[in-house]
DNA sequence: GCAAAAATGAGTATTAATACCTAGTATCAA
DNA sequence: TTGATACTAGGTATTAATACTCATTTTTGC
């Protein structure tokens, strides 16, 4: 286990320049941090992992490409020394449960204050976990609420996801069926289990959730 | 009109603590400009114009409490001389034009690149618009693609827009007829009108559209 | 005050979605 | 090899949504 008189190293990926001003600025506060590099993208992150691997990793979950739960899983089968924050905006339960199960230890809102990111940061360094305060309520509220276990698996597979996806997009049950040469049949059961999954009861709520999750696009 | 040689004063507006921090590092690079305020919702910004205006302001779009376009209506109505520069992440060329119709001078992408950012400011200090180069872009296609005029008005009533508001919640057309003290009928009828104007023709896309422009949540 | 737009409601028809079921095949891990 | 899951597909029934048209009243802007 590292040292806490240390120095920690701390690598960035968001796709967003200012975001990474931001934190470069953030962290530059403090004096047991280094920043030793920054990525705007995931495959630009893999292969700079390849190269270098941080003691804390950043990792912002929207961003091109890669979704953020396959990204984290990626790094965190590849590298699993490194400590893993999730940095978002998505204040969602279900989505903060999906990426824990992937090996993030930390998952932070991109509306947090310095102190907290930079309490996360030394948290996740000594190997336990750090759950923003809001969303660490939130999931005891749920935890409370759901006596029959409703919230077991938020997960989709790989065809539920591809099936929203175009749900959003604005294809029926029908035209979803031709492209993917499916049964119309097949594709309304999918949707049903996707629906049943998020715990909604129509297209509009499935993909409202789904945005929120950051399920699609 | 302002001489380029003097200060620019430049407002922040952004529920992102580390938006603002990379905001301000940017800016603080250009010695032409200086930060005078920075708020981090509608309410703070409103009750800070009215002491002190500056004469740019950049604007984020999705902020707790009003929506984007509301907010960028009501300071181009009170202060009609304060320049202001959409920022955000929603890079559809619905929503810049339905800000443009509120009176916003520039559109930046929160992706963009400090120089970009610096350059939108100084253009719209003389009084220019500044629409970011891939947005630009994208309303020239739209523009030749569309003979017949259908990108006309994506303008959503208050009605409308709280209609939409539970449509994206879970709620069926009887519910928010219940909720609303309506007929059914009559939110089918909106529902029918807001799909016509967003260009979709079902529930999951229409949801999946407002949520890019910022319409919902 | 007048014109325009928004909000309300309905008629009618068709299509799509939802809610249950069962059930075979395939795949993958313990 | 044996469960567990995912993927596939169908049966049946009910409900909701969509696509049109039209009409009345209320707000709103000028």
């Amino acid at each position: 286990m590292k040292q806490q008189s240390e120095i920690i190293s701390v690598a960035i990926a968001d796709d967003h320049p200012l975001v990474q001003k931001g934190l470069q600025n953030v962290l530059a506060g403090s004096a047991m941090l280094q920043i030793t590099d920054c990525y705007s993208n995931g495959k630009e992150l893999l292969a700079g992992l390849k190269q270098r691997q941080p003691e804390v990793l950043l990792l912002d979950i929207q961003m091109p490409g890669q979704t953020g739960d396959e990204l984290a899983g990626i790094v965190g089968e590849l590298y699993p020394n490194i400590k893993i924050i999730a940095l978002t905006n998505l204040d969602n339960i279900f989505y903060v449960k999906t990426m824990m199960r992937k090996g993030v230890l930390g998952y932070v809102l991109k509306t947090a204050r310095e102190e907290i990111l930079i309490d996360a940061i030394m948290t996740v360094c000594r190997g336990e976990k750090y759950i923003e305060r809001s969303l660490r309520e939130k999931m005891m509220d749920d935890h409370v609420a759901s006596k029959k276990q409703l919230s077991a698996s938020p997960i989709l597979s790989r065809r539920e996801k591809e099936i929203l996806q175009l749900m959003a997009s604005s294809l029926t049950s029908q035209e979803i069926a031709d492209k993917l040469f499916l049964s119309k049949r097949t594709v309304e059961n999918h949707r049903l289990n996707i629906m049943t999954k998020l715990g909604v009861h129509n297209a509009a709520s499935l993909v409202s959730v789904a945005m929120k999750m950051g399920l699609v696009e």
